[in-house]
This record gives C-alpha cells, structure tokens and sequence, in this order.
DNA sequence: CACCATGTTCCTTG
DNA sequence: CCAAGGAACATGGT
C-alpha cells in the first residue's frame, strides 16, 4: 500500500489532463476480465482526469471527448508490477504488459509476472474493509472484527475486508512494533493489544510513505535496486531499507530491540517474519 | 536444479 | 452458507 500511495502521488501530476493516443496491449492476461477490443475503445482518445488510491489499487478516472460522464480504470501492481512514464524513443521494457501513448510520452505497465491488473472491471474495489489510514479505521471497529475470527492475527491482517491495504511484509511489521505474536488468535488480543496493534498498522504504513516520497525514485528504471519498496534501497540511499523494516526478511539476523534471532514461519501460505521474544505469546 | 518471492482468486475440504 | 488451507497464476533471483 505505502508504495501505491507513492505511486500515485508520483504519476498524479504526470497524467491529469493528458490524452490517450494509442492503447498497445501486449498481455491481455492483464485485463482480466476486460478485452483488449474494449479497452482499446474505451482509453484511445480519452483524458486523465485524476489519479486516486484505494487500498491497493490505483483508480484512474478519464473522460472521453464530448462526453459528460468519467470511468474508471483500475490498476493493481500485484507482485511485480510497476506503472510509469518514458519518452517515447525510450526502448520498452520485456515485460511491457499495456503502453498507452500520450501526447510526448507513454505510460508503461510493466510486470514481470503478470500477477497485476488494469482494468475497467471495478469489481476489485467492492467488499474492501476500510482505508487503515482513514477515520473510519477505529480501534472499536479493528476490535469488533478482530472479535469474530479465531485465525492467527497474522493471517487475519491480510484479508483486506478486515482492513484494505496491509501487505504481507508490514503485517509482520505491524506486529512486532505491537509487541504481539503472530500466531495469537485474532479473537483473543486484549483491549490494551487491540489499541497497540491498531497504532503501528498506522505508524507503519505512515512511515513507509513518509520515507518512499523522500527518495528520488528512479520508476522507470532498470535494475532491481530502482524498485525501493522490495528490492530495497533506493540507489542513493544504500541502508535504508534495512533500517526500515525491522523484522521482515530479517530471519537469523538480531532484534533490533533485544538481540535475539528473528524467526520466519510460514501461516497460510505466507512469510511471517517476528522476534520469540519480543512477540513472544 | 531447488526453493523462494511485495498479491489475489479459485477450488476443495470440512 | 461459511471458514480455512492450498494451489494456481508466471517469471526471475539466489
């Protein structure tokens, strides 16, 4: 999600207002279940109007020339996603899945493992819980749903009708600044863990955009480093990512708090990164 | 070669 | 009907 919110901020003011010339779908995979004939139709000759984030995705609204009424196009990025601008004698990436052309440039979404999405199907924006950074976000509604599930909290972070937008790594982010176990049933936290854990879903992400709109990010970049919120590091700022993310991706290495080793598990087909004794029960 | 990966959806089982 | 678990999707890094 924090790299969403970034990436809207970012391409916000690079889109408003500019016109689709060309639509080039190289992998219709990606429009699912949209077809290329209709987007194509649809976007040729439309205008951004805005560029928005809800939980995950990203909601594109433009408008056709003559008409009144704006759409949307929705975008997810999956696992490997990435959405940016080139000049258009720029060469396009392998894994180009849709380049729409502008004016003076194109937008490229590109995603190696075609896991991500752009689309007119709106269906994906239903059923999410709310935006954690959001005021209808409260301890008491965060507790009352907690209430009524006996998964591992872990797991339960990550079903975006619960609350939309927390990702696997800053679930277990989450989680340790909260000073609770991942396996602990959802339905059993105190009151007083409850409020905690609320709290750090809230620091966490507010802090990985915070730190993602401080560096230059390099969108269209080449290496696996110019992609800031997995790989890591922006390419001027080696470290950062390290001392960002405290228990993720940390397995063996020591608790930034009491020196013990992180462990990993696996929960539901997922990564849980967290501190025995930090979190322990 | 084997295993792992930021996410969601679908299928099966209970 | 619901919850939970696992596979599938597809490619590349280690």
């Amino acid at each position: 999600m924090p790299e969403v919110e970034v990436l809207v901020r970012h391409l916000e003011p690079l889109l408003r207002n500019k016109r689709i010339r060309k639509v080039v779908v190289n992998r219709e995979r990606v429009l699912r279940p949209t077809r290329v004939k209709e987007l194509t139709e649809k976007l040729a000759g439309a205008r951004f109007i805005k560029v928005e984030r809800r939980a995950k995705f990203l909601k594109f609204s433009l408008r056709r020339a003559g008409e009144r009424q704006e759409f949307t196009l929705v975008g997810h990025l999956g696992m490997t996603g990435r959405m940016y601008l080139l000049p258009v004698k720029a060469t396009l990436p392998k894994h180009a899945a849709v380049v729409l052309d502008l004016d003076r440039e194109r937008f490229v979404f590109e995603d190696t493992r075609y896991f991500g999405r752009l689309t007119l199907d709106t269906t994906g924006l239903e059923g999410l819980g709310p935006e954690p950074l959001g005021e209808e976000f409260t301890p008491k509604q965060f507790g009352a749903a907690l209430k009524r599930s006996g998964q591992p909290i872990k797991v339960k972070l990550l079903d975006q009708r619960l609350v939309a937008g927390v990702g696997n790594i800053y679930a277990s982010e989450a989680l340790f600044r909260a000073g609770i176990s991942p396996r602990r049933a959802a339905s059993r936290l105190s009151t007083p863990q409850v409020l905690r854990l609320w709290k750090s879903i809230r620091e966490v992400l507010t802090e990985a955009i915070q730190f993602g709109s401080t560096v230059a990010l390099n969108y269209g970049g080449t290496r696996a480093r110019d992609r800031l919120f997995y790989y890591g590091s922006a390419p001027e700022s080696k470290n950062s990512y390290e001392e960002r993310l405290r228990v993720y991706d940390r397995e063996g290495k020591p608790c930034v708090t009491c020196r013990s080793g992180i462990r990993k598990m696996v929960q539901a087909a997922r990564s849980t990164f967290f501190c025995p004794k930090c979190q322990g029960r």
